[in-house]
DNA sequence: CATCATGTTACTTGTCTTGTTACGATCCCT
DNA sequence: AGGGATCGTAACAAGACAAGTAACATGATG
C-alpha cells in the first residue's frame, strides 16, 4: 500500500486557503492537490465538522478558513480526517491465548506505543503558522517566479 | 489496510523454535500461526539469508534456529524480513515544485523520523531472550494447561 | 525410487486509499 | 422563475500490498 497522504494534503490545502482569503472551490483546490474535487470534499468534511472550515454551496461558494493558522495544530488536522492508522505494521493475531504471542505484541506494542505518542507529541506542537514561516523563509531565498501550485 | 504482522509473526516463531530445539516444518509453524506453509516459507526467507535460522530439505528437514535468542534483537528481526514501511501515512506527491507542499513534508517528515529512530531505538533494544523470558514469567502464574500455541 | 520438505512462481483474496461517475440539494444571478 | 455554479453523497472501479492458495520443481533421506 502507498502512503495516506490526506494529512499532508490537508496541510497543503489549509496553508494556501490562507495566503487567498477568498473562497476556494473543490475544483480549484482539486487543481492544487492534483486531484478530483469529489476527493478533496470527501477529506475536507471532516475539517468542516471540526470547525477549521466552512463549506458554502452555490454560486460563489467554496471553502474558508475559520480559524487562523496559529491556532491549527498538526495534531488537529490529523484528528480531523479521522486519527488514520498510523502505522504500517502490527500485531499478529493468530493465537491470542498463546501466551508467546502475547509476551511479542507486549513488546512490540510498548515499542509502538511510545513511538506513537512521540509523534502525536511533535504533532501536537507545531501550528500550521509555523509551516507557513518556514515557506515564507525559503521563498525570500528564491526567485519569485512559479514557487506555489496555486499562484 | 490491515496491518503488517510479519515482524510479530517471525517474532513468535523464533521464540517457539528455542523451546523445542529440534527442527520444525513449515507446516508446523503453519498450525502455529493460523496460516499457510508457503506464506512461512516466504517470511523465513530473510531470516535464513541473514543468518538467524537454517532451513533444510528432505525427510527430517525443518527449520532451526542458529543463534542465540539473546543475540537477535526485534530490530534484527525486522531488518531480515526487509524492512516494511513501518508507517501507514506519509507525504503528499501532488506537486513537488509547490514550497508549500516541501514546508509540509518537511515538517511531517521531520517528526515521523524522530517517531521512526525512537522506534527503531526500542526494537534495537530488545532481545528475544527478554520476551522469552517476560513469556515464562507470565507462566509461572498461571496453570500449566494450555499456554501455547505449539505445546 | 518413493516420500518428505523446502523453493519458487503465479494467481486469487481482502482491505484501504484514491479516483471517477452520477445525481440530488442549495444558492446566486439574471 | 430559470439556469448555472457548487457542495453532499452514494456507488463503484482502480491500484497497491499483505496474505492466502495451488502447482510444480529441487533436493535429501531412507
Amino acid at each position: 500500500m502507498r502512503n495516506d497522504s490526506r494529512l499532508s494534503r490537508m496541510l497543503h490545502v489549509l496553508i494556501h486557503m490562507e495566503k487567498h482569503q477568498h473562497s476556494a472551490t473543490s475544483d480549484m483546490i482539486a487543481k492544487m492537490l492534483n486531484t478530483n474535487p469529489v476527493v478533496v470534499r470527501r477529506t475536507m468534511a471532516g475539517l468542516r465538522e471540526q470547525g477549521y472550515v466552512r463549506s458554502e454551496k452555490g454560486h460563489g461558494g467554496g471553502w474558508t478558513l475559520v480559524r487562523p493558522l496559529s491556532d491549527i495544530t498538526l495534531l488537529d488536522v490529523y484528528r480531523a480526517i479521522g486519527e488514520p492508522n498510523l502505522f504500517a505494521i502490527g500485531p499478529a493475531d493468530d493465537q491470542p491465548q498463546c501466551l508467546v504471542e502475547q509476551a511479542v505484541n507486549v513488546a512490540l506494542g510498548d515499542a509502538m506505543k511510545e513511538a506513537q505518542a512521540l509523534l502525536l507529541r511533535r504533532l501536537g506542537g507545531v501550528t500550521l503558522d509555523k509551516i507557513a514561516a518556514d515557506f515564507e523563509a525559503k521563498l525570500a531565498t528564491r526567485p519569485a517566479t512559479s514557487y506555489s501550485c496555486a499562484s
